[in-house]
DNA sequence: CCGCCATTGTACCGTTCGGTACAATTCCAA
DNA sequence: TTGGAATTGTACCGAACGGTACAATGGCGG
């Protein structure tokens, strides 16, 4: 809680900027420092064990995020059809129509992978869990509803990857577009 | 061209294992040297500009192994469930079922985008191309070969990240066997 | 007004970073 | 055999790295 200006929201909003474009091991103190505006002492005072506890306070910090933005409203009630829209329209406005990274698929590479498994695991399992409640209620068996939401999750994530490459964020908009009617196909289709 | 014991595509190959788990900012010239049995000088006069050089090698190096490995194969005569299915073999052993990370989801990240966006972008578009060319002889309409075919690549760039994310591999098998058949699926499915 | 404690700036630690200089070595052509 | 080019080991550079020590500062409850 830095009392001159910002709260520690707000700072852990400011690393997760930097971890966004930067990765784990691109984003340097210095930087991250600079982004906050708090020197190097008070970074260390409020993430004693440094990049990794301020990158544990981002995935933690996502999560709730996730939970409030995402997963509470694929688990409310409703017709299926309107929460996946919904989800779709959240997750457009949160990368920026493709044009910003995902700060999951950029943890996911090399040795950060094994340093922040759990905290990954635990994001993606709940995503998943969310989408196939949606699809449970939509009338499909457990197993189906399962792997159909790893595969909403597969396209959304490989969607940001394909969209940076190319530079296309089409790819990306057109992903979120088809993602509903897709998910909520008749079987066998 | 090292004289003593590796020639130069043996050394691209130890740098891309090194770039695949490491990213472009994780991998030390150190860590670069020790992998190649090569000095720092030795690999400053192979690859004068340093990182970036040796980079530009690795991904141009991993066009042309893509090119022979699996655009080739797409784009040669045959049934186009074979060549896709040939394509889900190859990048299976390619990516070790889900195990192994993919270089380009890696250096699509933030700064480095940027710097090998034209190489990254050539990469992905000659892929997504020879998708497209077989579901064109498949009978689809270029439109829809082309969505189609980004959306094949879409789903195997995101099956890797969740694969790594959730640490499931089985995720990434999946997807590449459902992949032929939802290619060559009838329209308006 | 005081004293305390959270907070912070500054200076510094040893290490590693990417990169260079240069002399020694190795190699092959002549 | 020798000369020159390709190759390499070693030593080194300044900068930046992640991280720590500590003294000053500041606000706030008593």
């Amino acid at each position: 809680m830095p009392p001159a200006s910002l709260s520690r929201t707000e700072v852990i909003e400011r690393l997760t900027a930097v971890l966004r474009r930067r990765g784990f091991a691109g984003a340097s103190l210095a930087e991250l420092s600079k982004a906050t505006g708090l020197g190097k002492s008070s970074l260390y005072h409020y993430f004693p064990d440094g990049k990794d506890d301020m990158t544990r306070a981002v995935l933690a910090h996502l999560a709730t995020q996730l939970q409030q933005a995402l997963f509470a409203p694929l688990l409310a009630p409703g017709p299926a059809r309107r929460r996946l829209d919904a989800m779709a329209g959240t997750l457009d406005s949160f990368y920026r129509g493709g044009r910003e990274a995902c700060l999951l698929g950029n943890l996911v590479v090399g040795e950060t992978r094994d340093r922040f498994h759990g905290e990954l695991a635990a994001i993606f399992e709940a995503w998943v869990a969310a989408i196939a409640s949606v699809l449970r209620d939509a009338g499909f068996s457990r197993a189906l509803a399962r792997t159909r939401a790893e595969d909403a999750v597969v396209r959304i994530e490989g969607a940001l990857v394909l969209a940076a490459g190319s530079g296309q964020a089409a790819v990306f908009e057109r992903t979120l577009r088809q993602l509903p009617a897709d998910l909520l196909a008749p079987a066998k289709g």
